[in-house]
DNA sequence: CTGTTAGCGCATTCAC
DNA sequence: GTGAATGCGCTAACAG
């Protein structure tokens, strides 16, 4: 087996108790020639500290949980590096879960993160209208022993975290894209039983009635890339050839959306603004290589990331922060004279 | 504190033992009647067994590291995400640490996994030249304990793994680029001191040597986005004006990379692939929302990532397997009839 | 089949 | 300032 702290103590011939006040910050401090005796005994033995061990006798295993939808998305692989970069050097290690967006597998991780005795717990998948009785009261235990709970997005009323201020943001966009000469506008609002996709596409429309306008169509489907893409082929099949009338306009409730409905507009043989204009939602660095530029409403995705492991270190008292977004129009929405 | 094994006994009326082979699959099978009582008192109380000490108890914590450059970067997202579906519902738990490509990141990091006594540890990011000497003793003395290392890219004498043949994959990549008509190379090679960077375009040298071709210019830097786009920058500024030549074909270690050289390229004026070809490697996933379409050498990065999951769970004795890419041509290295 | 007991490796009180 | 003893929560012999 590996090098315990008493191998350490006795090749050192001291206590156990000294090995291990030299070898952590203890409050006693120990000579210094004694320390170095047993520094030297831990490097000569290839000591390495057993975590499980020190967890068990401490009481925190510097150790947190994110869980995350799907890490290859954009989204959510910009957010962790955020949380890895506030983590910084503080010795904090990241457990990382993935859901599949299956809400059975969310319950799996987080019970799974209370087990190893996360420190705390960061929940950036977005959640369902539903609020998940089984998850809440999971979280609700979490708390009361100890652990931290941060959340990605919407508030969860016991937890701290960064909420997205997603409809007013919409709203923001919306006015942008009405500004700039849009009027007709459809919806692909992803999945109507999350709380992202659904305040997204609700500020959107909100908007619009307010200026006079409504949409010419609102399209729901899953929330990815397929989902959009899927949803976008099915709404041009299912239009009349009207390619006279004025310039489309698709919002998607996020730039992953966004990009599957632009490889369904292209495949129907149309283009991208010139035919149809797009707007996403989140501008996730792929984005920079995307052409046309497509226009989107800007998240600070990998500071928030930061923020939340920030939190995490603060061990701040369920700090709130909100966030909103930043209209940004792109190429992806230049309005065509042609089309007017 | 939480609740403990302790309390679930004491309020089943069993001793701890039972409850313990009870709430986890033990080779002895106590009585149904008591199994059901203990399972209620685990339910009743909201026991969550410590896995920490559980941990201690056994020999093995069910935890894998995954070491990343940059878990943002498409590259290892979705390495990351095959080898968590490759991992399936085994209940092993995924520990995530980037680097940054600072080497002495990813000895703090490996000595991390060694004190959380992770099963097993998987290398990601590409290794330097220099095979370190310091990560390779660390690597030796954490399999002497029975740590299980895999190693995803370049094969480690020790260790098993998913080796990637990528001076083979480079040369039939430039093999594909001349039969399409090519003939004058650049090569963007990214960073001489990683392994995966210099096989990369050592392989595709080779295979321009060998059919009497030699590259127009061969371009180092840092093996990302911005290194590229830097390189293809500087080698832009840096050549006469020869627009009448034979249309260029710039040849990216990495897909990453070429989408930073088709920035530099973009932003200079010219188009791709009318007045620059560019070829990248990989495949990532980001590709697919890239126009013009961007040519490469395909690898299955998730499902590489998916068998290093399932040789963790296989404990399979230093196994190693390997794989080679597919060259896959596409727009962006369409010959332009004006340029030959 | 069930209960008792002895550690797993370490931090930390308490005496010296 | 240093050492001996106790316990963190759980598993795995060992008895019964």
């Amino acid at each position: 087996m590996a090098i315990r702290l008493t191998d350490v103590a006795n090749e050192a011939g001291v206590s156990l108790a000294t090995a291990s006040r030299v070898l952590n910050g203890s409050a006693r401090k120990p000579a210094a020639e004694i320390s170095d005796r047993v520094r030297a005994a831990a490097e000569k033995l290839g000591y390495f500290p057993n975590a499980q061990a020190q967890a068990l006798a401490r009481a925190s295993t510097k150790l947190v949980g994110l869980v995350v939808r799907d890490i290859a998305d954009p989204y959510f692989s910009t957010i962790a590096r955020g949380v890895q970069r506030g983590l910084g050097d503080s010795g904090t290690q990241l457990l990382l879960a993935s859901t599949d967006s299956e809400p059975e597998r969310e319950i799996e991780a987080v019970r799974s993160f209370m087990s190893q005795r996360t420190d705390a717990i960061i929940l950036s998948g977005s959640r369902g209208l539903s609020e998940d009785a089984a998850l809440l009261r999971l979280i609700g235990s979490y708390q009361e022993n100890g652990g931290q709970v941060i959340v990605i997005g919407q508030p969860l009323a016991s937890t701290g975290g960064i909420q997205i201020d997603n409809e007013t943001t919409s709203e923001n966009l919306a006015e942008e894209l009405i500004r700039s000469g849009h009027r007709r506008f459809v919806v692909l609002a992803g999945d109507e039983n999350l709380l992202t996709s659904r305040d997204r596409a609700q500020g959107f429309l909100r908007k619009l009635k307010r200026t006079g306008l409504s949409a010419v169509g609102v399209v729901h489907g899953a929330f990815s890339r397929e989902g959009a893409y899927m949803a976008m082929s099915d709404f041009l099949r299912g239009r009349k050839s009207e390619e006279d009338a004025q310039q489309l306009c698709v919002f998607c409730v996020s730039d992953v959306m966004a990009l599957g409905a632009i490889r369904a507009i292209r495949e129907s043989g149309l283009r991208v603004p010139e035919d149809i204009a797009v707007v996403g939602f989140d501008d996730i660095p792929t984005l920079e290589d995307v052409t046309p530029g497509i226009s989107t409403a800007r998240l600070p995705l990998e500071e928030i990331g930061r923020w939340a492991g920030e939190m995490v270190l603060s061990h701040g008292e369920a700090r709130k922060t909100v966030v909103a977004g930043t209209p940004v129009l792109r190429e992806s929405t230049k309005l065509h004279a042609g089309n007017r």
